[in-house]
DNA sequence: TACATATGATCAT
DNA sequence: TGATCCTATGTAA
């Protein structure tokens, strides 16, 4: 489920739900018994998203660090939660407050000096840092792999997935199979541009839309069905919402890709 | 029941 | 590039 919207919207709510609190920790899956018996107990500090990451520090310096990769889920319960799953990962619990988390593909312990080996191999979050567009720019301009796998690549940019590279790059009208050092300084800003605009208002809606205008109210977003939202994203074949022209899909980083070959190109 | 699929990332080759 | 890890869901059988 998770892109940097996502994750972000998860610092947010397990901040106002368990930090500044001691929080009961445990590993009902029994795969963090360790790290959760080392937590229990402890003072929450801070919950903060990176890009995918999550980072939440402890009173004594630990860092419990999670990424949901593709299967990872959180659950907030508010007082009475439901028992824990045989994939319970990790379960915090604080006042009236639970958390439990299932297959993610990272939740473990960092000291400071990991938490910051970590940060450094991101490139900048257009959610926490939408003023780094420049820094976005020059590692585009150093990649000569496509520009729709170098959405991907979160060195480049942290935070972008599958569903918001293809949109945003059809919203900018290039080609993602184009090199991504051959783009020009206006169409990276302007890359960079539409990111931090629909990554931001992802984390306030709490979905990807893109087909929508930005400044549309949440009862309209609220009311559009599945894949209205979305220009290209998994409509392969269909006619494009501007041009009619069938959606494409190729594979790009990995992963399909889908764009408009008439109003990319 | 089984299988396909998924908004991710790493490691080996 | 391919194998691998991790879980939930929807559809097919």
């Amino acid at each position: 489920m998770p892109e940097g919207h996502t994750i972000h919207r998860y610092a947010r709510r397990h901040r106002r739900a368990l930090a500044g609190q001691e929080v009961a920790v445990s590993s009902p899956q029994g795969r963090f018994s360790k790290g959760a018996a080392r937590l229990d107990g402890r003072r929450l500090e801070t919950v903060e998203a990176v890009g995918k990451h999550l980072f939440y520090s402890w009173k004594g310096g630990d860092i419990l660090h999670i990424h949901l990769g593709l299967f990872g889920r959180f659950r907030l319960y508010r007082d009475d939660p439901p028992p824990p799953t045989d994939n319970t990962r990790l379960a915090m619990s604080a006042d009236h407050s639970t958390v439990y988390l299932s297959g993610p593909s990272a939740c473990e312990l960092l000291d400071p000096a990991e938490e910051e080996a970590l940060r450094s191999r991101l490139g900048p979050d257009p959610i926490a840092e939408p003023g780094e567009g420049d820094s976005f720019v020059a590692n585009l301009g150093r990649r000569r792999i496509p520009v729709g796998a170098a959405m991907l690549d979160q060195r480049v940019i942290a935070g972008v997935g599958n569903v918001y590279r293809s949109e945003l790059l059809f919203l900018c009208d290039i080609d993602p199979r184009r090199p991504a050092a051959s783009l020009d300084g206006g169409e990276a800003r302007r890359l960079w541009a539409e990111a931090v605009t629909r990554l931001q208002a992802g984390e306030r809606s709490g979905r990807i839309v893109t087909v929508a205008p930005i400044e549309v109210g949440a009862k309209r977003v609220a009311e559009m069905v599945g894949e209205e939202r979305l220009y290209v994203y998994k409509r392969t074949g269909l006619g494009c919402r501007r041009c009619g022209t069938p959606i494409q899909s190729t594979e790009l980083g990995g992963r399909a890709a889908f764009f408009c070959p008439t109003c990319q190109s």
